[in-house]
DNA sequence: TCACTAATGCAACATTGTAGCATTTCAGCG
DNA sequence: CGCTGAAATGCTACAATGTTGCATTAGTGA
């Protein structure tokens, strides 16, 4: 009986190989998580699921792994609300919708009817890949709580 | 001769007493380098700040006066691109353009000539301060060095 | 199979932020 | 003005996230 295997491994053997890397268990665990993901993971999150998939692993390596990946533009890094940074691998929908982020609670919500406009003109060299929109204010408890003190 | 005091100083009182905080050093001098500032200010920023002023403080004493100032709405609290949060005194001229953020090398450059749509109906109770529009992709330095190595 | 070196694993460190608790200091009051 | 109680501070220790250096392991090509 083979090791498992991630749906997408085959793929990520083939992107890893195509950017002169060596193909490790733990590089194509980490690509195959990321491509499996509909949204971004944080180092906490995948170290989770490598957990799951018995992957032995380190920190330190799971953060060069990610850093490598990033690197060859297999993964992208996001910051996230909290001061850690989130990574996918590139096609996600989660920049696809504006998000509300309450600067008295720090929650993020998201604001799935609103869309950042895309087709705005950048400067020559730059390759957007997608775009952000955040709204920053209070958010409707913060906003209530705030007329309650007063 | 006197103590030195800020410009801005004055005013900062009257804020704190009006949202029934006491008056001290810290937050006078704290709130005065915000209203000062044309940009967020990280907590190391704010530090030095002090510490050129002679206002002794305790890190964590900056850390809760930077809460309760966010908290009593006096100050607002951003993400940085680094894991850090900035902080501002609210009309701070930083939102008002766009920028791109290089997700293979970290920077973050401004783009003064795009600005977001502030104009958008969000649902009820959200209150926006500001919007803000940040464009994730390749800067035309990693975009020339991926070409290079390739 | 062998050798070379990229990748890993480990330990120690750096940065940013929090929790608990004793001490100081602001602000109201006699 | 000098007390007094609570708010604010300062200290120590701790937690979370990430980085550096270096010895060891393990892919890859020959």
């Amino acid at each position: 009986m083979p090791a498992p295997t991630l749906p997408s491994e085959q793929s990520a053997a083939a992107l890893i190989a195509a950017c002169g890397g060596r193909i490790t268990r733990t590089r194509l665990a980490v690509l195959g998580i990321l491509r499996d993901s509909a949204h971004s993971l944080s180092h906490d999150d995948i170290a989770a699921q490598l957990l799951a998939l018995d992957v032995h692993h380190d920190r330190v390596t799971l953060y060069r792994t990610l850093d490598w990946l990033v690197e060859q533009g297999l993964a992208h890094r996001v910051s996230g609300p909290d001061r850690a940074w989130r990574f996918n691998s590139g096609r996600d929908n989660a920049g696809a919708h504006a998000h509300f982020h309450c600067d008295r609670c720090g929650h993020i919500v998201c604001l799935e009817s609103i869309r950042p406009d895309e087709s705005l003109a950048l400067p020559a060299g730059y390759r957007p890949e997608r775009a952000e929109l955040v709204f920053h204010g209070t958010c409707p408890d913060c906003g209530r709580r705030r007329a309650e003190d007063a």
